[in-house]
DNA sequence: CTGAAAGCGCTTACAG
DNA sequence: CTGAAAGCGCTTACAG
């Protein structure tokens, strides 16, 4: 592990000097071929590897882009943030990327490290709670950052927001559960008060209260052990209940398999649908019925979103809603 | 978006030089803390952010590490980054990640693209192809790296391995579901020549070979599709097969989701276990028995292993296999 | 305990 | 088309 060589040592080897050798690196076309050809041997003779950091010292950008996610074991999350990842690296970018678990205080701890790292722009997908300790540093030190499926702050234009149709999803969902058959619909998982919850259950609450029905709401966390124990709840209290809309697939297949455990028989006894259409739901059997939010383009959107930003200079618009389609499966018609 | 303060900003600001701030920044003792306090607090009042690119450049550790996984879609290795991502976090480190899709000759461009960016090591769970091209510049980049759940270089001195124990996970998968009165086994899924695919069979081999029955191995790949084939091909084409080890849980489930389809009892009329033991294994009903590889906490002991590289300078031992336990579950007691 | 100076590996005008 | 010089924001001996 010796020391690495410098532009220097390839100048001195090419016999041209440090100025030229930068040149090449950065394809300026003021140089000769043959001085380019005879630098770029230098350089691979060398095993010259190019230090990104001491340019980004000079010049502005970094390369390098922050990415911060409030869940990235949840499979939504998960995709989300593979698609960004990967759509920047194809841009010729590296991703910081730290999972939060909802926790506001470590995310404003990880914010500061990565602004610290010198992230040319920021990409999060925040928890919820003590906005100002995360958003505050990056408003001070400047930093292009989109805030993406959720909205925690109000300041948009600072802060431009982007996020799946949430709203129409949800009215798509409930709509089609009322045309193949339910009577009776439930809307299962969602931590009350947050306003992901409040858009996925909107267009749930606004057709109930078309048809003149009373919502029944099962608040919980979004996760499958919570859907799974809603199936015995809705068996055993609401036994009426002959659908039910999820907050999100995790709940969505939880409650598939809750279904499967007292043995009522999806898409006939109860008809399911989920929010987000992850891999699985088209796995399970039977499939399950979801809101696909089409996060993978979603995310390589935001990618492109933020470049924009940064080779622009200018803040995309301010709120970005994306459309969403209903994906029917067995388990709604079944 | 103003030009960002500087330590020079901050010692004007505090009336010292710019070296007692740095001193400050370092939390030297050398410092008066009367000074100290004026420092930090011009720092606060003129917004004053940390510049980690400079100071690496005069130092040496950048306090970033990179990490590159083959499939970062799969539950099983997006828990792993996930758990290295936090300890690196919470041991003041940022991670660069990129996810390869199994591709190696992306893998090679995002690997310098992560050296380029001056990572103080590398952890990588490495996609199969081109070992050289992304080994070899990190060889000569002199980057200390350690390949992980799969090995694709023979030089573990340079480049330690380090993987939960597949081949006792495999056996106590077999001897269980003898035990449990299983009378033929199959082994489902896994790419045919694979490390990995080997490894994770080999129990299996071992102890139908001990018992004198013929292998029946279905190959494929680690995916939920696959399983769910494999499902109705073991029924069609292997009705006498009672039991069945799985690549993975992937596999597992999918072959699990298969049996629901097909109307076969899992746990009675055919017992299924999986490997790894994720977590939508406690989720299924039933129950998926699987082979746990606490993964996240074998991702906590990379990054313990690698900034231990880092502080102590010389490599870990060159090959670390931790210990795995079988989590039974209703897929093989049924 | 604090300051002046050199240097990390690049880029960027500015000359030539 | 190429070279000499300054500077990016820090840290690190070295004086004092």
């Amino acid at each position: 592990m010796e020391r690495r060589p410098t532009i220097i040592d390839v100048a001195h080897k090419a016999g041209v000097s440090k100025s030229t050798v930068s040149l090449v690196l950065q394809n300026s076309p003021l140089v000769k071929d043959e001085t380019r050809a005879e630098v770029r041997r230098a350089m691979s003779e060398l095993g010259y590897v190019y230090n990104r950091m001491a340019a980004n010292m000079r010049s502005a950008n970094a390369g390098l882009i922050g990415l911060v996610i409030n869940d990235l074991r949840n499979p939504f999350f998960t995709e989300f943030a593979i698609s960004v990842q990967m759509a920047l690296s194809a841009r010729g970018y590296a991703t910081v990327v730290a999972n939060t678990d909802e926790d506001p205080s470590l995310q404003a701890q990880v914010v500061s490290a990565i602004i610290e790292h010198g992230v040319s722009a920021l990409i999060i997908s925040p928890a919820y709670g003590d906005e100002e300790a995360t958003f505050g540093p990056l408003a001070r030190a400047g930093i292009p950052a989109i805030q993406v499926l959720r909205q925690v702050v109000a300041d948009v234009d600072r802060f431009p927001f982007a996020a799946p149709d949430y709203e129409s999803g949800s009215r798509m969902a409930v709509e089609h559960l009322v045309a193949v058959g339910a009577r009776r619909i439930a809307f299962v998982g969602g931590l009350e008060g947050r306003a992901v919850t409040q858009k996925r259950m909107s267009g749930y609450l606004e057709v109930l209260s078309g048809l003149g029905q009373q919502p029944l709401v099962l608040s919980g966390r979004p996760t499958r052990s919570f859907g799974r124990e809603a199936a015995m709840v809705l068996q055993r209290d609401y036994p009426l209940v002959d659908a039910a809309i999820c907050f999100n697939d995790l709940v969505a297949l939880g409650l598939h398999s809750g279904c499967a455990e007292i043995g009522r028989a999806v898409g006939s006894e109860l008809k399911i649908v989920g929010f987000d259409d992850i891999e699985d739901c088209a796995q399970v059997w039977p499939g399950l019925t979801s809101v696909r939010c089409d996060i993978a383009e979603f995310g390589h959107r935001m990618a492109d979103t933020v470049l924009a930003w940064l080779s622009e200079g200018k803040p995309p618009p301010s709120e970005v809603i994306t459309p969403v389609q209903l994906v029917v499966r067995a388990s709604t018609v079944g």
